[in-house]
DNA sequence: GCCAAATGAGAGCTGTAGTCCGTGGCATTA
DNA sequence: TAATGCCACGGACTACAGCTCTCATTTGGC
C-alpha cells in the first residue's frame, strides 16, 4: 500500500480536531457511528478507511470535510 | 450505505478534471494506476473508495486533494 | 449514416475495510 | 486500593473495495 504516511497526518488530524472540541474517542465515534475500536485505529493511520467514512467524520466533528487534507 | 449523492457528486468533480486536462478515461486511470472498467464506476459514484485512491486520484489530475470535496 | 474510439455495465474472485465483542495498561481521583 | 475514564490492541466474523476480463452501448469525427 502507497504513502501510509498520508493515513497518519490524515489520522493526526482527525484526533486534533476532536480533542479541539473536547471529545473522548468513544464519544466521538460513538457521534460519528463508527465502532469505537476501529476509530482508534484511524488516528493512528493504521485503516485506509473510505469516502463515506470520511463524510461521517467530518459531519462528526461539524466541520467542512476540506480541513480534513 | 450512506449518502451515496456524496460518491456520485465526487466522481463527477472527477470527471470534470479529468476532461478539463483533456485526458480520455483509458488514459486517465493508466496515469492514475487504476484499472479503467473501476474508473468508469468511480465516476459514476458507484463505488466507495479508500483514502489512497483518492491520492492517487488527485496526483493524476495533479491537482490539490481539497479541490475533489 | 458509418466506423472507431470511448465509455457503460456486468460477473467472478481476493484482500481488506468495517463491526462486534473483549482484555489490559495507565493515568487520575475518591 | 478501588473505581473510573481514556486509549491501545486482540480475535472472529461479514460486507464490500479493488482488480481483471468480457461484451454491450454510446459518442464523436469523417
Amino acid at each position: 500500500m502507497m504513502r501510509g504516511d498520508a493515513l497518519v497526518a490524515f489520522g493526526k488530524r482527525v484526533r486534533s480536531i476532536r480533542k479541539e472540541k473536547g471529545l473522548s474517542q468513544e464519544a466521538f465515534a460513538a457521534l460519528a457511528g463508527i465502532d469505537r475500536s476501529y476509530m482508534g485505529h484511524i488516528e493512528r493511520g493504521e485503516k485506509n478507511i473510505t469516502l463515506t467514512k470520511i463524510y461521517q467524520i467530518s459531519d462528526a466533528l461539524k466541520v467542512d470535510i476540506k480541513s480534513l487534507f
